[in-house]
DNA sequence: TGTTATTTTGTGTACGTGCACAAAAAAAAT
DNA sequence: ATTTTTTTTGTGCACGTACACAAAATAACA
């Protein structure tokens, strides 16, 4: 049973302090000035009584307008960020009424100089928070220092940059969640079977911070196992155009070790491997990737890949915004680092996965 | 970059369709009387330009008062309801300010009429819904006849009745989630181990309708890959002091099959027969169960348990009060039927799936 | 003590919507 | 044409809070 609370409001307050509404106001929000002696009435009165003051109404009365700008890679129809965007633009529609603007801005994923510039344009339209994947390091912690000196709050989404002073970030523990993955794929290997692990990259990019730290914990599993002699590890180079090449790569892998079972990779992409081992007639490999993309929920739905590890990407951006939220207009309190779940998805839940979108 | 919108009000509607204010609000609602000419001015109007009334003023205006009342068992300390409890006080408070009041009500889950009785008193408390996990189905049918006849609107979490007029549900597809307890086992065993089914029961009371679909997934993947021969059932009667002989059938199965391996069972006490195979020293047994209870927690961080499956039941709890909010205040359209996903959890991705209450 | 400067407090309006009731317009009856 | 009845419309207040500004109380000074 439920007790009848939440009925307390300034004006019972001001009248069991014997003071005005405007003085429990300015106690309560510490503008303007009062007395020491009313300033005592009111504290003693909220200490007895718990209010909590009717958020609707607050931010029906305020007048405060926020802008967050959001910034992110830029991307194609199905890609990991499309996701990103979509927890933004969820965001922007519930806090529409509590006066938060959401902005959004990309930059070139595969260029730093583009980072910086949209990061420096985004001061002239006046941003109360700004809202962040930071790509690039370097580049990310100068920023985050001009935002600091600025006072513009800032926080982190997808992966973190420490020892700069944000406000929350969301996002995986990506070596974890490399170690998990390997611990999926043996586990579901007859002993003694062989993986291929992709390593995939760019010419000069390196690989993402997320990416590389899915591989640190899969190696670490790998080590803490002893399975070594059961890794070949193989480069490929993601380009348009460069399939022809990598199947040759990969047909060689398997060529010289005939034991191998299975494959990962690390980026987001894992269909594009599905692809080539259809190609070249390995559908029997069991493949292992990350996030729920449409093209890789197709590829585990017709069985040519095992396992997706996925991190609720839309959370990540919508709950990052709603703390920015809570934490400027009600001055909430909130957590710094919020690692999101490590969800496993196989061809048997990924649909309820899909579906459930809370 | 967005667009500035939402800024059109009721006020802003009045002017452009040359009517009041209180006209645009009969026309909105569809209450008193309008004239036909102003009603197809204001219509015109709405379809021009997309209103979204402002949910915040329309809650802090609206004096209408709504009362739901939660019926689910009664639970220990511990036990898989407190967390549904837990999403419907989050709930609670989330949606004090929209003047909806949540009351629980606990019924016994082993006594039909200990339900009966709960769902008869509800009627003196005038709810405006009614938010319940359905253990006991034919009882349910009668309550729910009773509620559509009265017009109470009600909802269902954790499980379903069918061909009855409930507003919303929100639980896991059971059966799916056996059929993955079974793939998760049988993949990460060695071929040709077995597996001991364990049937737990209640004298008297049948299992309920969640362990049986549970059991039925699971079979339906032995079936379906042919393991029959891979499974051995065991039933074993949970009651207060029969450990002893739980453990004595348990020691018998180990003996008449050594080649047992693991081991499974489909109600939220698993840890229970971690602590017996402990006791009998089986700890390399792998053992697969349901629900995030704490004690389950503890069994699988000692690794005496190697999966759970979870099934999010403070979101079930917290959505289906959400819903009936949405449906009630604000006339929204809600789903019907909520799966919720099945959550695949093991000793590396258990803690961050605890720590993110999203 | 009276006047002015300063501090402190109280009051009023706005936010967008719901809802009750009065006012106005139209229709019906005389 | 006037009154009465009915239909339709417009207005005003309330919800709980924020915030600006006026009013009151106090302090400072002559």
């Amino acid at each position: 049973m439920e007790k009848a609370k939440g009925k307390i409001r300034i004006k019972d307050i001001a009248r069991m302090a014997g003071v005005s509404e405007g003085t429990v106001d300015r106690v309560l929000h510490q503008r303007g000035v009062v007395s020491e002696k009313s300033r005592k009435a009111v504290k003693k009165v909220l200490e007895e009584i718990d209010y909590t003051p009717n958020l609707l109404a607050r931010s029906l009365a305020s007048k405060k307008k926020y802008r967050f700008i959001c910034l992110f890679p830029a991307y194609n129809k199905g890609e990991y960020w499309e996701s990103i965007e979509k927890g933004f633009r969820q965001a922007s529609e519930e806090f529409n009424n509590y006066k938060v603007e959401v902005m959004i801005e990309y930059f070139d994923q595969f260029d730093s100089s583009s980072f910086l510039a949209t990061a420096k344009a985004v001061f002239v339209y006046n941003p109360d928070a700004i809202i962040m994947a930071p790509v690039f390091r370097q580049e990310t912690i100068l920023f985050a220092r001009e935002l600091t000196e600025k006072k513009i709050p800032f926080s982190f989404i997808d992966s973190m940059v420490e020892n700069v002073e944000f406000t929350s970030y969301y996002g995986q523990h990506s070596l974890q969640s490399g170690y998990i993955a390997g611990k999926l794929l043996f586990n579901s290997l007859p002993k003694e079977s062989k993986i291929l692990v992709l390593h995939t990259y760019r010419k000069g990019g390196s690989g993402s911070i997320q990416t590389e730290n899915r591989k640190k914990g899969f190696l670490q599993y790998i080590e803490e196992n002893n399975l070594k002699n059961f890794c070949e590890i193989l480069s490929i180079e993601i380009i348009e155009g460069n399939d022809e090449e990598n199947m040759r790569l990969i047909r060689n892998a398997f060529i010289q070790h005939p034991d191998i079972r299975a494959a990962i990779t690390f980026n987001s992409k894992v269909h594009r491997l599905a692809k080539y081992f259809k190609n070249l007639s390995h559908s029997d490999i069991k493949l292992i990737g990350y996030d729920v993309l449409e093209e890789n929920v197709k590829c585990m739905k017709e069985g040519f890949v095992s396992f997706l590890i996925a991190q609720r990407p839309e959370k990540q951006a919508y709950c990052a915004v709603r703390d920015m939220s809570f934490h400027l207009i009600f001055d909430k309190e909130v957590n710094k680092i919020n690692y999101v779940p490590i969800d496993i998805l196989m061809k048997e839940n990924i649909d309820y996965y899909l579906n459930f979108n809370e």
